[in-house]
DNA sequence: ACCCGATCGTTCGTATACAAACGATCAGGA
DNA sequence: TCCTGATCGTTTGTATACGAACGATCGGGT
């Protein structure tokens, strides 16, 4: 596997036409940190720290929540009753994903099932008494991650900055 | 999407005080299309399903990179040799994480590996001609997936955005 | 009544992403 | 010298995330 067609990497041989040799390799004004894409990969992983630390601090590292279950769980707590798939699409999770989500809320006793008379096809999910309790202990730190997320921005910064992001989120 | 928050809760006959059930359920206040992590979310699939398939189009799905392996190969193209798990910090990946990249990469030939006789825990990669030809493919189409993640906003928002947005990433 | 396209939930495969533990190696100090 | 802490890359396990395919079911149109 490792084949020596690698070694040249640093043969700067500046061109007479003046073009530079980390320019060539990389890319003209192409700077990985300037990107969208890598700023919104990089705060996406921030909040995700922040919320597993804030929230096992919060609840206990037990019974903690993802940020994905915990929308999830929210989510279904605020319509009261859904459809796995429907839900799914509220949270925008594809089918497969959402069933694993579930799957886990199930298995903790947060979410219970039920078969719909009317469509055969469909499962009823709904909050567990269990699961209202997770969701009313949980919701403080839930706000207290929101802050925490936004803590780098002021106050005005932060309504523009969540006016712009849910441009970019919902376009 | 048409979303719903009409479904209310099922039996729930609103009580002469005039709080809401749903209120009751979910939380005063805490609507999860607001919060900074849902949005973080959303954002960045929406960039990635851009992402995947414009260089899709631009380069053939066959020799299509996901953005993560996008990240490291430019990041290490750029700088020409580097540790694997150097190149994990640079690129915000952890040492597993850049493990399962770095594989991938040099599995299609993209990049290769080398052992460095003056520290034998390391190992110095670098970008095969191969590799240089892909990034060299794809740049345009990287350049223009960046543009198509903004377009939902104006020039001028795009500067401030980006420059809110690598707050909240590098806090 | 039948058919046919759409939707439901599931499964498989692949790719991030991270915690935790591991052996190997390095660097510095007693 | 030896010891000790740090770093390197790997592996395992769990949790998103999505494409693709699947059988079951629903609904509408004929």
């Amino acid at each position: 596997m490792a084949d020596d067609t690698a070694l040249r990497s640093r043969d700067r041989r500046p061109r007479p036409g003046g073009e530079d040799a980390a320019r060539e390799a990389a890319g003209p004004d192409y700077v990985l940190e300037h990107q969208v894409g890598h700023l919104l990969r990089r705060a996406h992983q921030r909040h995700a720290a922040l919320f597993q630390g804030m929230l096992a601090d919060a609840v206990g590292s037990d019974a903690a929540l993802t940020p994905t279950q915990w929308a999830a769980l929210v989510k279904l707590a605020g319509l009261g009753e859904a459809t796995q798939n429907a839900l799914g699409r509220l949270t925008a999770m594809d089918p497969a994903t959402t069933q694993g989500v579930v799957r886990r809320l199930i298995a903790r006793g947060l979410v219970s099932r039920a078969a719909d008379p009317a469509d055969r096809r469909t499962l009823k999910l709904s909050v567990t008494q269990a699961g209202r309790e997770a969701v009313a202990a949980a919701l403080p730190a839930a706000c207290a991650i929101s802050e925490a997320t936004l803590a780098p921005l002021s106050d005005e910064e932060r309504d523009l900055f969540l006016d712009l992001l849910q441009r970019m989120a919902f376009a």
